[in-house]
DNA sequence: ACCTGAACACCGTTCAAGT
DNA sequence: ACCTGAACACCGTTCAAGT
């Protein structure tokens, strides 16, 4: 006779992801996930592989609706004012998810290849074809991706000490990544 | 009668940090740094307060080190051509130290206000005065380390899947971020 | 088919006991 | 003064047993 299910693999990653970001990444237990969707841990594992494999539905989760948030926000008119749009909705999405954007962005965290990630890029690169021309793409689209995590990991890190105007920093710097 | 010293705090800074490189910080253990130097994982703690800071510790090291190459990259003639020596220089450093990069990078990782992560600042801050002068220094000083903790970021990462030439994009986006 | 308690190996950390 | 073995709480994970 079976046992009916008494959660679902969707229940654990949005219970996982919610511990996240309330916890941090070194902090979240496979017991409390299980805690949370009513279950034991082992029965965990009946739909994740292993805490990794969590790590990476949860980013996944996260990625899909970052994916869905660009890909609305950059239908606008001309190329500087859509990139310009598409980075001020990656920074927001950023300061939202904090604990799952320096998953996604440290080293060593997504297994190269997801479809998602090279549909981020794709939107980007778009955009910056637009601005900068096919020859320069590239680069100046790593430019500014490069730029806009670097700006955003320091805001969530408490990197900008020295106190002054972070939002003038983040226009200033938005106009020379951008100024191709 | 006393026990005599087995160890030193020097010694398991310098094995716990070849140990984060080889290993990464997950994997990292209070037993194998206590094997490398010789005592027992209960002797650490009369060296150090407990693994945070280990870390703490081992950061420390790396960013003394740091500090010393760019303050000694720092004496070039014009500014912008001590600029790109001065990133260069610290890509290269990152590139030698990938995982202790990514712990002093991430966010959380270096309680704020350390001595040396702000005479780093202060390196970079004088050569960008003279280059985009007072009004614009400190901006432009975030845009140009925003942009050069990214990128490295994302080398390390293996974040640039689509290939092209990475070389030329560090070039490309150092002139963006040094065309003030 | 899924859930569970028990168990395992492994951690960081504490502490009483040695020298 | 420092080192050690033993022990604790906690973790990810496995597995046999239940339904």
């Amino acid at each position: 006779m079976p046992a009916r299910p008494q959660t679902s693999t969707e229940a654990i990653v949005t219970a996982g992801r919610r511990l996240l970001e309330e916890r941090g990444a070194e902090a979240l237990t496979l017991r409390d996930v299980a805690d949370a969707v009513g279950v034991r841990a082992p029965s965990l594992y009946k739909r994740i592989r292993n805490r990794a494999d969590l790590f990476q539905l949860i980013l996944d989760d996260v990625t899909e609706e970052l994916l869905a948030q660009q890909e609305a926000v950059a239908r606008s008119g001309d190329p500087a004012t859509g990139l310009r749009r598409l980075m001020s909705a990656y920074r927001a999405f950023a300061h939202a998810n904090p604990a799952a954007f320096a998953l996604l962005y440290s080293p060593q965290s997504t297994p190269p290849g997801s479809d998602r990630l090279r549909r981020l890029t794709v939107i980007l690169l778009r955009l910056v074809t637009e601005l900068a021309g096919a020859e320069d793409a590239l680069p100046a689209a790593r430019t500014i991706v490069s730029w806009a995590n670097g700006f955003i990991a320091a805001e969530l890190g408490e990197g900008f000490q020295l106190g002054g105007d972070v939002e003038r920093a983040w226009e200033y710097g938005l106009g020379r990544v951008l100024s191709v």
